[in-house]
DNA sequence: TAGGCCATCTGGTCCT
DNA sequence: AGGACCAGATGGCCTA
């Protein structure tokens, strides 16, 4: 249980230092339970100060190893066990099978099941682990404000951005090949002054889906106006 | 203090 | 049979 506190501690929202009251703005989202407008724009492309950003934020989360393979005597994993004996008020070493809250729980203290039950629930620890390893990666590549005054994103709101993310770099890339289509299609002379070409692709007519983008549109990826479901508030 | 977010435990189900 | 996956329950921490 120590080992989970301190994990819990180092975690999400125990960033020593950290100025949590600055909630992050991002765009969030489109999913079908919120409507939300897709952003378009272009996000700041500084990949590696992003990435480095993040693992600055979230440096610590990852460090925490906690070794699964002799949970049968590992202190925190009997500590845990312990603790979930305590919150049902019920003592595993009760009769085996007893029922409470509906549930029949076959774990005894000491006994096989016990063994069992352990390991299973370090696989599923690790599992679950593996999956927040996941969700840090995708946080790193994510454009959004990795400053350590940023509270880091929550896992819906992660997901819920990396979406929007792709489906506006899916616009970007979309009008790009459009531009490089209309260029081709006019076959310009290969001495075409820089003003004259210039002047030439932004006449090019737009998809309508993407919205004129102006140095005001532009890199502003976050400002969208969207909000996340059972919070009603941004993110 | 309520609500949000999270980690963990747990039992059920599915898959290999 | 054992492991992966999933969802519900629970309790802790943090913020508004």
């Amino acid at each position: 249980m120590n080992d989970d506190l301190e994990r819990k501690n180092n975690t999400s929202d125990a960033h020593d230092g950290i100025d949590f009251s600055k909630r992050f703005d991002p765009l969030i989202a489109t999913s079908n339970s919120y409507n939300c407008d897709i952003p378009t724009g272009t996000f700041p492309h500084d990949q590696q100060s992003f990435a480095n950003s993040a693992r600055e934020l979230e440096s610590g989360y990852n460090e925490f190893n906690i070794d699964v393979e002799d949970n049968s005597s590992s202190d925190s994993v009997d500590k845990n066990f312990t603790s979930d004996l305590n919150r049902d008020n019920t003592e595993y070493s009760s009769e085996e099978g007893q029922d409470f809250e509906g549930k029949i729980r076959s774990s005894r203290r000491g006994s096989p099941h016990k063994t069992i039950r352990l390991n299973v629930n370090a696989r599923e620890r690790r599992r679950m682990h593996d999956l927040n390893d996941a969700l840090d990666d995708l946080r790193s590549v994510i454009p959004y404000a990795h400053s350590p005054s940023v509270r880091k994103l929550s896992k819906i709101a992660t997901l819920l951005l990396a979406k929007n993310y792709i489906l506006m770099q899916a616009n970007a890339l979309e009008e790009m090949r459009r531009m490089i289509a209309y260029m081709k299609s006019t076959s310009p002379s290969r001495y075409e002054p820089y003003s004259t070409a210039y002047q030439r692709i932004h006449d090019i007519p737009r998809l309508p889906s993407v919205p004129n983008q102006t140095s005001e549109t532009s890199a502003n990826y976050q400002g969208t106006n969207c909000e996340l479901p059972y919070t009603g508030k941004k993110v």
